[in-house]
RNA sequence: UGGGGUGUAGCCAAGCUGGUUAAGGCACAGGGUUUUGAUCCCUGCAUUCCCAGGUUCGAGUCCUGGCACCCCAGCCA
């Protein structure tokens, strides 16, 4: 098997946690952890930070990294989003250990916190609606202006905080906040909510709380509870960084991990936003999460891609800060290389061009040996059925060739894969001109595709036994959106409009080699001279596999026709 | 116009504390092998590191000054 994501190019966060490591920092122990909210399903930008943070753990020796789910925000939440997030980073070859934890596991202990921090005099309940606090707020070049219950007394704030986790008060009618500095550059730092108010169930706590933890006060707290030593996370959290360090500093912790931020995964024709995708969901533009076009984990998992594929392409693309955008060339190779050494080779038509080879017996038929794959004979041979009338593909054949079209032609010859030689003789055509069939004849010789007087062809062709065949549907994907910035234009009517209207076409009943009648789900293969295709895991039924193209072959000759 | 970041080829990206011909991958272009126009294998692809000055025997790496782009004003994460 493939599998680069143990070897590492070094990045700047590698090179911090070596160094941390060689001057004893933590003890030279690396302990990261992994903090999806769940509020959606996984896409690539996740496996980019899983890979980074399971992937560091493993790296170094003794090291360590956590699943847990940031679940402060019960409007959002569900249950179904945190069975598929642990799915998803098993499936990516990732183990959490028994380190699943839930931030919603240290309510009790952020509420104490928040006690102490109310006591200390660093924080305060406000009772400004959520339109004065953005008044207060200031802007980006001016200061904002304190709170007129910014100075309540550390008593008065004490039991009003108690009030609110007992449920006295309405959602919006006030907000724990810490007493920072209203007038700072950073905006973050201008008395940041601890905790508001929102009556509604938790998905593990119940009704347990009315009160629940913001983002910044919750993560460094829940980071060092764990004894993270290096919270990594994107760059919008950059300047959050001061507020992390403040709220640990105000607390008694022993632990204070290191927040290092590294740009997210941008890539052309794709849409990496939850809230876009979740719309596409709801809208009906994708069939579900999992639709093979969806750049989500359970989507390009059931496309075809392999958690090989995906590891190897977040260990090429690098970690650093710049804002870049990734070719989705890139994945796409990963695929194929992949792909290319393992996947055992088949033959399908698609697009079926009827062939009677005239001088083969009517009533004969062959079972030929033909290899998996044709660069490793450990991968054994499977037989494969020979006949009178065969199938190829349409595009295979053209009336008046170009000197370049190597393929089949009227009066030229082109060897069958693994088959035999046969040179077309004639064009049966319909009234209006369409080709019907074509009358060719095979030279027995040629049998396993070489001719003992050692005559050149060519061309190589796929083709499939017409009685033989196994009608099955094959589904060809392409990229969901057709402009490589679907996201950032502002085009008239928004990134809906460049969604590909040509991201699926359905074969329904494409001509395979019978073998495949009994592939499985999520089995891979090779068309020959085609792609990559694997078992829809979702519509296949035992006997009737559905196939999904996950990446067409490198096609030299279908770029030099344009 | 406040604060925080980033600028190395078409797209990514190495480049440790300044030292020699600026890694590697993708893409692209040529050539070879080939029973997949696939794979594989060669070869080419930045006199130059956002720009301008400066320091130095020597700068992508240090200094100064510009410019461009990204992020921040949720009781989201």
């Amino acid at each position: 098997m493939s599998d680069n994501s143990n070897h590492e190019s070094s990045n700047f966060i590698r090179n911090i946690i070596k160094d941390d490591v060689k001057n004893k920092k933590n003890k030279s122990l690396v302990h990261t952890r992994f903090p999806p909210e769940p509020n959606g399903y996984l896409h690539i930008g996740h496996a980019k930070s899983i890979c980074l943070n399971f992937g560091i753990a493993d790296d170094f020796k003794g090291g360590l990294c956590n699943l847990r789910f940031d679940d402060t925000n019960p409007a959002k939440e569900d249950p179904e989003y945190t069975d598929s997030i642990q799915q998803d980073v098993k499936w990516l070859g990732f183990d959490w250990s028994d380190r699943l934890f839930y931030a919603s596991d240290y309510f009790e202990q952020l509420f104490e916190f928040a006690k102490q921090m109310i006591t200390n005099g660093k924080a305060y309940v406000d009772h400004l609606n959520a339109d004065e606090i953005r008044d207060h707020r200031g802007t980006l070049t001016e200061p904002g202006k304190d709170s007129p219950y910014r100075d309540r007394s550390i008593e008065e704030n004490l039991s009003l905080f108690e009030r609110m986790r007992a449920g006295d008060f309405e959602e919006g009618e006030c907000i724990l906040r810490a007493k920072i500095d209203m007038s700072s550059p950073n905006i973050n730092m201008r008395d940041p909510a601890i905790y508001r108010i929102k009556k509604a169930a938790h998905h593990r706590t119940g009704n347990n709380w009315c009160i629940y933890p913001m983002y910044d006060y919750t993560h460094c707290i829940s980071d060092a509870l764990e004894g993270i030593t290096h919270s990594l996370c994107t760059l919008e959290f950059e300047d959050h960084r001061p507020l992390y360090d403040w709220f640990l500093d105000q607390l008694p912790v022993t632990c204070h991990p290191q927040q290092i931020e590294f740009a997210r995964l941008n890539l052309n024709y794709t849409i990496t936003s939850k809230r876009k995708l979740n719309e596409l969901v709801v809208d009906g533009s994708v069939s579900g999460w999992d639709d093979p076009r969806m750049p989500t984990i359970v989507g390009m998992r059931r496309r075809g891609y392999t958690p090989e594929s995906i590891r190897d392409f977040c260990s090429r693309i690098g970690i650093t800060k710049n804002d870049t955008t990734i070719d989705v060339g890139v994945l796409e190779n990963c695929v194929r290389e992949d792909l290319g050494g393992r996947a055992p080779r088949v033959m399908g038509v698609l697009n079926p061009l009827k062939i009677v080879i005239d001088n083969y017996p009517e009533d004969k038929s062959e079972q030929l040996d033909i290899p998996n794959h044709p660069n490793d004979p450990t991968m054994g041979e499977r037989k494969v059925p020979f006949s009178k009338i065969i199938y190829i593909e349409k595009d295979d054949f053209m009336e008046e060739p170009s000197k370049k079209f190597f393929r089949l032609a009227p009066g030229k010859e082109v060897r069958l894969r693994y088959a035999y030689y046969i040179i077309c003789n004639k064009v049966v055509k319909d009234d209006s001109d369409n080709i019907l069939e074509l009358h060719c004849s095979y030279d027995p010789d040629s049998k396993g595709g070489d001719s003992p007087d050692g005559r050149k062809v060519k061309g190589t062709l796929h083709w499939v036994s017409a009685e033989h065949a196994f009608k099955t549907e094959v589904r060809l994907y392409d990229r969901l959106f057709d402009d490589p910035k679907p996201d950032s234009n502002k085009h008239e009517n928004g990134w809906k409009d460049f969604l590909n209207s040509d991201s699926i076409k359905v074969v329904k009943n494409a001509f395979l080699e019978p073998s495949l009648k009994s592939a499985n789900k999520e089995d891979f293969f090779q068309f020959e001279r085609i792609g990559y295709f694997c078992v829809d895991s979702k519509d296949s039924d035992v006997g009737k596999p559905i196939f999904n193209r996950t990446v067409s072959l490198r096609d030299s000759w279908a770029k030099k026709q344009k």
